[in-house]
Order: C-alpha cells, then structure tokens, then sequence
RNA sequence: GGCGGCGUAGCUCAACAGGUUAGAGCAUGUGGCUCAUAUCCACAGGGUUGGGGGUUCGAGUCCCUCCGCCGCCA
C-alpha cells in the first residue's frame, strides 16, 4: 500500500506562520500514521518562488529575487526541520528539473491547441503593475490600494481555454469522491454552473521577468499556477521517473480553502488537457481565526508557530492543532484554549495518568515491569474499552476527523484515571496484595504503551520518551497498538519528569506572539499623540535577565535615572548598549515584568531581518523631549 | 443578485441513513480519595436544539418561511 501527500508550495513572499504550519503538521501527522501502518508515503512540501510580488519585494529591499527566494525558502525549510517534518522531499519551483519539465507541459499542450495567444484589454494600475478586477476598485472606479485610476490598456498574452472542459469536470466531480469535505465540493460544483473565463497563463518580460519562460515565445514568462500546480508532477519526478505513475495515482492534495479554485477547477483541467489521470483527493481545511478575523500582515495577528512551541513545546503545539480544528472549518486560535488544553487534556489526563502509573511501578516494583497475573472482568472490561477506542480513533483519523479521534482516544485515557482509582493498587499495596497490583499497574502500563504508539502521528516527541521510558522494544506499529502484551516483563520502567507540565502563569507581555490591533480608523489625533511622553535617554547599564532569553534589564538617564526591561536581548548584547541614546516612552504605566519593574519602553523597529532601537541622529541631553 | 453552508448547555463540539428522559469536554457548585504535575474520582445545576409553520405514530435530523452569521460566484 502506498500514499502521495502533498501540502501546498507555500509563496516566499511571507515568512512561515501558523497557518502554514497546521497544514504540514497535519500532512506530517497523517504522513507518520500510515508510515505506521506500513504503508509506503511520499511526502512533498516546498515553496513556490516566482511572480511579480517576488520580484517587487526583491526590488523594494535591494535584493536580487534570487537571494530573496532563497533567503526565504531556507526559512521554510528550517523551520518544518524545526519541527521535524518527515518530507520525503521539499521541492522549490526555481529549480531547474521543475522549470524544464513546466516547459516541456507547456509546449505539448501549445502543440495540443489549448493554449493560444490573444490580446486582452483590462484596467492597469502602474501602482500594483498589474491589472484589476472589478473587486479592486473603489466607487469611483480607481484602485484602492493607490486612490489612482487605472489606465485601460490592450496587451498581448497566452490563454489556456477552460471552458472547454467545464462540463466534462462537472461530471467528474459529481461522479468520484474527489474534494472533502463534502461541502466544498458542492462550492466546486457551484462555480462550474457558469463559463469560465480563459486563464492566462503568461505575463510579458517586460513587465515580470521573473519567472519561467515560455518555451515558443522568448518575450513571455508563464504566470502563477501552470508553474506552481505542476509542482506535485515534478515532485516526484515526473515525467523521467518509472515511479511518479503509482505514486500520482495516490496522490492527496492538503490545501486550505483560499486556493480551493485553483486546485479544484484549474488543475484537474490541466491534467486532463495533458491527458493525465486527475489526482485521487483534495482535502480542504479552513483558517485559523484570531480574535474571529484571519490572520494577517495588515491586521498584525500573525501567530508564530516557532516562538509558540519554544514556550510550550511542540507536540502541545500539534496536540493543540489537531485536536481543536474540524478539519474542513474554521476554527480559533487563543492562547486560553491552548493552555486549557494542554493543562486539561495533556497534564491532568494523559500526562497525570503516565505519571502516576509509572510512580507507583517505581516505588513499589523497584522500576520494573510487573507481571500480569491472571485478569479480573474489571481488567478485561477496561482492556476491551481501550481497543474500541483505539479501533474508533484509527477509522476517525483515517477519515481526517482528527478532533474527534482524539476525544475518543481521551475517552480511553480519562477512563484509565476511573480505572486505576477503582483498582486502587497504592491500597492493594498496604494490603499485601503486591501480585494484584502489580497486575493492575501492568495493565495500564500496556495500555498507555498503546496510547504512547497511537498518538505518535500526532505528538511524535513525547511518544518516543514515553516509550524509552517504558524500555519499549518492539516495533512502532498500528498492529503493536492491540498487543496488551508488548512490554517486557522485569524491563526497566521510570517516571522521568512529567511529558506535560501544567502551565501555571498567563501569557507574560513580552512572549505575546499576536501582535497588538491597529486602531479601527487607522488614525489617531494630534492630542492622542501629545500624550505619549517621548524622551531621549542614556543607557548607562544593561544586563540579561535570568531564566528569560528576550529580556535585557537596562538603566536609562532621562535625566532622572530609570529601570526598563526590554525584550531586546536576541538583537543586542549587554555591551554594545552601554551609553546608547535611545527613545523612550516616559510616560508607560510601570509593570512588573518577571518581577522586575520596567517604567518605560524603548522604541525599536523591526523587520523579518531582525531590530533595531531608534536613536536620535546625533547625541543629545538625556531627557530631550521628542515631539 | 445567484448558489451554498452554518445557527444544539456560558464556551468548544457530538448525536450513523428521523426512533426511548438531546450527549461529552472546559467552566461553575458540592462531596470523596491521596499513588499522582494542587492532579484524580463521584454527584449536581444548566438547553422550549435561532423564531414560526408543516409532513410523520415520532424531527435537532425532512419540507416551507422569517431572522442572524459566514463563504463562494457575479
């Protein structure tokens, strides 16, 4: 048995978020459940890396887009390797085998027919250097993002006709389970009811350099989706490699639902138009939602996937992910649930029910694994409890219900908490009674080994520690998971330190990752800003705070001497801000930050490169007002 | 404007193709245990399933209509 799984080629023109993040630990966690059952996977992420925001930001930085994409596409990379993301491989559309073989897609289908060359007239704003659809303009017809109106222009460009095969994709789709969940199939179905326009596929080098060109015309490159869709054939080496034909026939895309259309009306045409077979699944999810809005760069709600995991751990992260989304709708992301989360469901259940089990297998069984001797109705009746549910969470899993796999295998894990409160081993133990509660400790020692391997797809680091602590020998299979047998008797078995420490404190300030909300208008008054007390200061001393890796403890003279903690301290070392000037906020309630009292801010800009403090251009007395 | 989806306890979600007193978790309250990461266990309160009408022996589940939210297409 084999699977091809695919998440998008996520766009180098932002860094890696959480959104980009859930759809590869999903892909990740479904990619180490069927490795689990044995199946062969082929696992393909990467980034997509052409196209004229490429370009403009490459320009507006001083870059060439080269060193930005490759900048960039490093960033994904590192952080999925962060994370420890199992991709067979992780493909970039500037390669030069994806480019050759884009061309070589683009010619046949040129010497098909399908595509053609027409001239288009459209609504060009030089702003955007691109043109606008109806949506982009404001009332009066100029485009919102410039106030400027743009100029009706005729330009020459390549089409590839869809409409020809629209009633051919309806029928398809209507016929074979192509697009889960159901009802994005029926959105699909939906934007087939009318003709679809002809796509354009190119964009002239004069406008856009960047990108693939188009093999039977030099003054072209190919634009957006015939380079960036084709990226799951060439990801597994089509059309050279023998295999690419047995893995594309299981091929599952991952996608989330904004780029829906694309997947589920453009590619399945291409493939046709090509004369491929359409790929087996398109499992669409919705966004993370924070405070009820998407994220985004605008907004400034951005979560960071990397910092979030460096405070609370990464399988917490991917625990939080799978068991809090419906796969397919929207779900919200805040820092309440995920700490309710993780103190509820992995350190008072899962995590407290290790715990105790394994305590008590060290402080009364000298560490070892007791033998079973002999099962009551009770033990058997939990034992068959157990296998349902894990029989339940493997067919939900399968189904990508992964929210309500998970609650089912909790069903398991609180009723092993019942369990060993009925049972009562520490009270067998004061009776005398060491073989029954030895029996009873085996039980769930095997049970919790069978959770250990069954959630190993979802959280694959505290799996892995549970197991070695169990001296877990056999083999990590979905088999394994029934075989109430697995562990070896007399093995060593330890507690070790907890796998989920509870969360005690609230979010502190400085480790939010959501950044604060503009102002509704945008706006502010010149008296608002005339409350703001800025001053230039000295920094006369500075240290690291203990136990926290972002925070600088700083002495300022503005005039008056003033203690600021600072969440600088990944940017700057100590030293080098030793008789700095700065800006600062004078008048910023004081607050304790890890109980240290910070009465200010210092301000600081920052980009994805990194931060860095204001300072007045040359030096002043500290305590100049800043207006 | 067209099409589609959603609306179930304070919150997040269940309830297979209509079938017994609509279920969990979180939160709240009370009691118990002590092996355990102040964890666990038991019990309790809490819903006219957005409103109204209809089909049916029986509807959260099907039909109509109104209200609210969202999405896609134009």
């Amino acid at each position: 048995m084999r699977i091809y799984l695919t998440t998008p080629i996520y766009y180098v023109n932002a860094y890696p978020h959480l959104g980009h993040a859930y759809t590869t630990l999903i892909v990740d966690g479904v990619a180490r459940f069927y490795r689990l059952k044995n199946w062969q996977v082929f696992f393909l992420t990467g980034t997509d890396e052409h196209g004229d925001k490429i370009q403009k930001t490459a320009k507006d930085k001083g870059l060439s887009p080269q060193a930005l994409v490759d900048e960039i596409s490093e960033s994904f990379k590192r952080t999925w390797d962060y994370f420890g993301i199992g991709y067979s491989r992780f493909i970039r559309t500037t390669e030069e085998t994806h480019k050759k073989t884009v061309q070589r897609v683009l010619q046949q289908l040129y010497e098909k027919g399908e595509i053609y060359q027409d001239e288009y007239e459209g609504l060009y704003c030089v702003g955007c250097e691109r043109f606008l659809t109806a949506k982009e303009l404001d009332e009066q017809g100029r485009c919102k993002d410039h106030q400027k109106t743009p100029e009706l222009i005729k330009e020459k460009n390549y089409f590839f006709n869809l409409e020809k095969y629209r009633s051919w994709l309806k029928d398809y789709i209507q016929k074979n389970d192509l697009i889960y969940p159901a009802f994005y199939k029926e959105e699909v179905l939906n934007m087939l009811e009318e003709e679809l326009p002809p796509l354009c596929i190119s964009r002239p080098k004069k406008r856009l350099e960047w990108g693939i060109e188009l093999p039977f015309d030099k003054d072209y490159v190919t634009y957006v989706w015939f380079d960036a869709l084709l990226n799951y054939l060439t990801g597994i080496g089509y059309p050279e490699d023998p295999n690419w034909e047995a893995w594309w026939k299981e091929s599952h895309h991952f996608i989330a639902k904004d780029i829906l259309k694309p997947h589920a009306v453009y590619w399945p045409i291409m493939l046709k138009a090509l004369g491929l077979p359409v790929y087996k699944k398109l499992l669409v999810h919705g966004y993370w939602l924070v405070d009820r809005l998407k994220m985004s760069k605008s907004i400034g709600n951005i979560v960071d996937p990397v910092s979030l995991s460096k405070t609370y751990g990464k399988d917490q992260l991917r625990y939080f992910l799978f068991r809090e989304m419906a796969f397919g709708y929207d779900a919200e992301f805040s820092f309440e649930a995920f700490i309710t989360r993780i103190n509820a469901d992995l350190a008072n259940d899962y995590g407290n029910l290790v715990y105790r089990t394994l305590n008590l297998t060290e402080k009364y069984f000298n560490s070892c694994v007791p033998p079973l001797n002999g099962l009551t109705e009770e033990d058997q009746a939990y034992l068959d409890m157990v296998k349902t549910a894990l029989e339940d969470y493997h067919k939900l899993f399968s189904e990508l219900q992964f929210h309500r796999a998970l609650e089912r295998l909790w069903e398991a894990i609180r009723e092993g908490n019942v369990y060993i409160d009925r049972q009562a081993p520490w009270s067998l133990i004061k009776k005398g009674e060491l073989d029954r509660a030895g029996t009873v400790l085996r039980v769930l020692l095997e049970v919790i080994k069978s959770f250990a391997i069954a959630l190993s797809p979802v959280m694959p680091e505290t799996s892995q520690i549970l197991l070695e602590n169990m001296s877990y020998e056999r083999p990590l299979s979905w088999e394994e998971v029934f075989n109430f047998k697995g562990l070896k008797e007399g093995a060593a078995a330890k507690k070790g330190k907890p796998l989920f420490p509870r969360i005690e404190d609230k979010p502190k300030e400085e480790e939010k990752v959501v950044e604060e909300k503009k102002e509704e208008t945008g706006f502010i008054s010149i008296d608002e800003f005339r409350k703001i007390d800025l001053r230039v200061g000295k920094i006369v001393a500075a240290e690291k705070v203990p136990n926290a890796d972002k925070l600088l403890r700083l002495e300022v003279l503005c005039p008056e001497k003033r203690q600021i903690v600072s969440g600088i301290a990944q940017y700057y070392q100590p030293e080098e801000l030793i008789g700095k000037e700065v800006i600062i906020v004078a008048n910023l309630k004081p607050s304790k930050i890890r109980g240290i009292l910070s009465e200010g801010m210092l301000l600081a800009a920052k980009d994805e490169k990194g931060l860095c403090l204001v300072t007045p251009e040359k030096e002043m007395a500290p305590g100049a007002k800043v207006s």
